[in-house]
DNA sequence: GAAATGTGTCAACATTGCTGACGTAAAGGG
DNA sequence: CCCTTTACGTCAGCAATGTTGACACATTTC
């Protein structure tokens, strides 16, 4: 299995390489694209939901979130039902810069799937789920609850 | 392309995680594994090549590989052909902890092959190699002549 | 002998993760 | 209506790992 370790090294760092040349033109690291891109894709987001899916701390969030917010690249709203709830929104600004990273990770994948041959792509979503913990309910509230520190 | 740069995202940080639990109960980090992995996986390695396959800097390299000599893990050995070059070899105990790693991490392919189905290994091996870069020469020693600074 | 190469090291800094503690506003249960 | 819980913000401080730039030394090579 070391040449599979290996390759999934070199391809994830090539990968977010990728992103990482565009990121640092706009002065934001990788944390801010993480956080950017599930606002971007989960409109309506709440914090909670996005340290679940980040699993990281408030801190390292908020840290991110404000450069995010004070350079309107997101937006906060409060909760219609629940208005402790802040839920978070991208911006036209942000959406763009997620599509912009997308496109050139988009390309890289085109690239591989041309090379590959057909089949290929429903064959690399299926791998990469498949290598994907997906925790059952109990662990997730364990994972949550200790989290919430 | 979006499910793809998700799954992208999860499966690697799951990957590492397995990784990241055994090296937590050694008090070595990320990096130490990446310069251990390589170390053991290719003995006599040098320096040069090794900062060349990790693509950083002296700094963040010695700053590793100086705990990994301190507590035995890596050994070094002068080259024979030019004594300048320090050649790398993993001690019994460095091959030890990455066995041990890859182990849990072997764990983990080979149950979503279990799931996939026979042909998901090569797929999966040809999938990550075209989506990694494969330099041509020129770009290389570029790239190796800047890192050198 | 001079220049290039391989390596070590020092100082300083940025990013991104962490913990623990505390404050405040809103919601919800009795 | 009070009291607890929840959702969030924030402060202080620390650790890991990446960066740059400069300099030192031994060795090899021209």
């Amino acid at each position: 299995m070391f040449g599979l370790i290996e390759s999934m090294f070199f391809a994830y760092r090539d990968f977010v390489r990728d992103a990482d040349r565009i990121l640092a033109s706009d002065k934001f690291g990788r944390a801010h694209h993480r956080v950017l891109y599930f606002v971007s894709r989960r409109p309506g987001l709440t914090i909670a939901e996005l340290l679940e899916i980040l699993e990281i701390t408030k801190q390292s969030l908020n840290r991110v979130l404000n450069d995010l917010l004070e350079r309107s690249y997101v937006v906060t709203r409060s909760g219609e039902t629940d208005r402790r709830r802040r839920q978070l929104f991208a911006t036209p600004q942000g959406d763009a810069l997620i599509a912009e990273i997308a496109a050139v990770q988009s390309a890289r994948f085109e690239k591989a799937f041309a090379e590959l041959g057909p089949g290929a792509r429903p064959q690399a979503i299926a791998f990469l789920q498949a290598m994907t913990d997906r925790p059952d309910a109990e662990a997730l509230v364990g994972k949550v609850a200790s989290r919430a520190r």
